[in-house]
DNA sequence: CGATTTGTGTGTATACATTTG
DNA sequence: TCAAATGTATACACACAAATC
């Protein structure tokens, strides 16, 4: 005898009754994922609860939990207690970022490049390695994290972001991304949850789904994710990491400030989470940011792990990214880098030392912090900064958009206008939040005018579209 | 009233009844753990049976299936219905491969390289690579997957293996593991099953258990997985892959005849398997076995992840192998890749791509043959095959072992004379059986009398072990 | 061969925590 | 502030399947 809205209100799933087989938890899933993945349940949906279900199927209602469980697994819904149980905003697509397949006759201002102009540099020092005289012990299995002088050659370039580590604490690994992957898979299990901010890396997103782990969404202000608010989710359930890009967050471009980094330390130290940092923007805050002291690493160096990569600093296809670890870390992560990668090409690795041994490294570096500011400054032009501002060299901005139009319709037609852009909907690490807005990539035109070109466009349509 | 046979003998593992916290599941989960990674349960001892430590603990005994499930998941244990839970046999360590910190003093017939006297050849066309006038193309983030011309070049080298495909159905990614890697996040998930021969590679294990993805294994005989068994167990429980090297089974040595190849293909069609076919050793034995017809991809090319690693055949420093798949897995994987290594080196693809081109590949190929044979010739001379004979040019051997003489002993007092080789432990995908062995690689010393020493010492370990 | 031992899979009962109004 | 709505966590009951003797 269910006494509840449905009564009034049809529930916004009716599985039948009849297609349900036994084990019935497994029959529920699948109904439900069919009916996710071919649309007919759209992002946002709430789905009937537990109890209402059960009541119109006459089952118990925990074998509905199961089910519900199952799918939420798969990243299809998400459930709050106290609420309901929704279908998730990215359920039916993939967020992954690549640039594989881009439209050429788009001007693309979704994918974050690393303006390539520098490539030149890097194409000069690649031809200096292949003549050195070790190249044939660049090329057998030994040496798996790194020979060495590379890996010298990296703690001195981290020693410019203020890390202090050993060689033995430390591994080269195949960029940012491939980080990312092998802390996940080392130190988390399936079903265990990180913090992140509300909007993080599209990447990072997936691949936690991918790998069944849960994100769990802080809120944040300017100077980045509040303590408190973290404080709450630890208390609240089980928390085992947290995400963070404290030098400038991905795809926000909030950085954060020394004190948040003091108060946020503080509450990871307590409940012992595991942090993830990815300071892949380090060179673009370190030393220049007068508020910027040292990596969140050295202060829970035993409870971290740092990351560092070159794609976005020195070179993007060269894929090598450093990772600094406490003691406590360093088995189970070595363990993941031979099970995952065996191990990270010599050769590009020793191209990047090269660089950084050279200076050349540097050169590039402030190339691009160059041709950042200029973008920056075009892109103020058209997008005068409301609010507070975000990195002043961010290779990407978050531009607010007012109106009820959807991620759907914009997407389409500025792709239609010329241009490739991500919504903040590709962002989420959970359910979606009021506000909308996109991520204007500055770093992947070829040329300034390319750009101008691209934000011309941008400006018209969003003109175009108040005015409706 | 527990009538069983610890009412005399006592139960192997009695955990403190006042030592439980509830939930009582985590709290028995977590004291398991403990007593095994302490080293107090040793590896195989049979646990109390769960309805037994249910009546002892006075709870339910499903409660203690949960406890042990969660300690399977971790691969301290494993339970065969009928017969009982068992500590596994590599609980308390890690038995990943990999050339990180090997004391120089031994002569390594563990670990498996590539004969790498052939990279002076590879040095060379690195210098011819660093020429090109699209040098600067490699170094951005453009086709993760690959250069359309390098994508062309991989199905070249492929279609000698007797593979057919196009470029939108395989993709460059960083050597065999990384691909395996890639293929179990992407097709499978926490919990799912894969069937493998009862020794197989070690790292595919870790990695597995990592993944928290069960091994199933499946005895074969000298022509490979016996097809009636697979059968059996697809029957019995819900398998839903299985992982193949037909060419060249490591550790065994064993090749799967092409009958075999298509009696296993059937039952993998009938039952719906995703066959991972790791084909690193295609260049040894396509073209040279006579009875070598085609991969087992071309036989079930829709539910098949054909891999083929570049590694053992031209160089093991360049992170380099093809993943060749049918449509029905192509999103999955892609994703993957992207979500795992954003992209591979461009510049190492293009330096394999240059050796297949120019023809270099087969050069190192034909060489690395001629050092197999005479390094197989050789361990012939100190051990005469019986039974059985192997792959003839084979880069590693097993050797069979009798009496009863533990892994570790054995293998410590094998240190302690000069060599490092591997047990046959190390390569067990489930429990223990009764004989054993000893993988002997022929293919990581510096020269053939290196291994001609190597191959001493151990001969005559063996000789005075047996006269003991 | 059939009973017993032993692990697995599925559905359920109950206490609890959070959100909402 | 408290009750109702709603999801979560834990323990249990029972039918079943495989191995063993």
């Amino acid at each position: 005898m269910p006494v509840n809205s449905f009564d009034n209100f049809p529930m916004s799933w009716k599985p039948d009754r009849k297609a349900l087989k036994r084990p019935f938890y497994l029959s529920i899933a699948s109904l439900l994922e069919q009916e996710i993945t071919n649309g007919l349940l759209a992002p946002g949906t709430k789905l009937p609860p537990q109890r209402e279900l059960a009541d119109f199927l006459d089952i118990n209602f925990t074998t509905i939990t199961r089910a519900y469980r199952l799918c939420m697994a798969k990243g299809l819904i998400y459930a709050v207690t106290g609420s309901g149980t929704f279908v998730s905003p990215n359920a039916a697509r993939s967020i992954t970022i690549s640039r594989d397949k881009i439209p050429s006759e788009c001007i693309d201002l979704a994918f974050v490049a690393s303006f390539e102009q520098s490539n030149e540099i890097v194409a000069e020092s690649v031809k200096k390695v292949t003549d050195k005289s070790y190249l044939d012990k660049l090329l057998n299995y030994n040496d798996p994290t790194g020979i060495p002088h590379q890996k010298k050659a990296g703690l001195n370039w981290m020693a410019s972001f203020g890390i202090r580590a050993d060689a033995d604490h430390m591994a080269i690994v195949s960029g940012s991304q491939n980080a990312l992957a092998i802390a996940l898979v080392a130190l988390f299990e399936p079903g265990n949850r990180i913090a992140t901010d509300i909007y993080t890396y599209a990447n990072f997103i997936e691949l936690a789904k991918m790998l069944h782990i849960k994100l769990v969404p802080i809120p944040g202000d300017q100077f980045g994710m509040l303590p408190e608010e973290l404080e709450n989710h630890c208390c609240q359930t089980d928390i085992h990491g947290i995400f963070l890009m404290p030098s400038c967050s991905n795809p926000t471009t909030m950085m954060i400030s020394d004190l948040r980094k003091r108060e946020l330390a503080a509450v990871i130290r307590k409940h012992r989470l595991i942090l993830l940092e990815d300071d892949i923007h380090a060179f673009l805050t370190a030393g220049i940011d007068p508020d910027y002291k040292q990596p969140m690493y050295e202060l829970l160096p035993e409870q971290t792990v740092y990351i560092s990569g070159t794609s976005k600093s020195i070179c993007s296809g060269l894929r090598v990214a450093y990772m600094v670890f406490g003691e406590s870390l360093r088995q189970k992560i070595l363990q993941a880098i031979f099970n995952i990668n065996v191990k990270t090409s010599s050769l590009d690795a020793e191209i990047i030392t090269e660089l950084i041994l050279s200076g050349k490294a540097f050169e590039i570096i402030s190339y691009k912090k160059q041709l950042a500011q200029s973008a920056n400054v075009l892109y103020e032009e058209y997008f005068p900064q409301k609010g507070p501002a975000g990195h002043p060299l961010s290779f990407y901005r978050w531009l607010p958009i007012q109106g009820h139009c959807t991620e759907e319709k914009m997407v389409t037609e500025l792709e239609q206008a010329g241009i490739r852009v991500f919504h903040s909907n590709r962002f989420l690490s959970g359910h979606a939040p009021a506000d909308q807005y996109l991520r204007i990539a500055l770093s992947s035109t070829n040329s300034l005018n390319e750009l101008r070109s691209g934000l011309e466009i941008l400006k018209q349509y969003l003109t175009n579209f108040y005015h409706v």
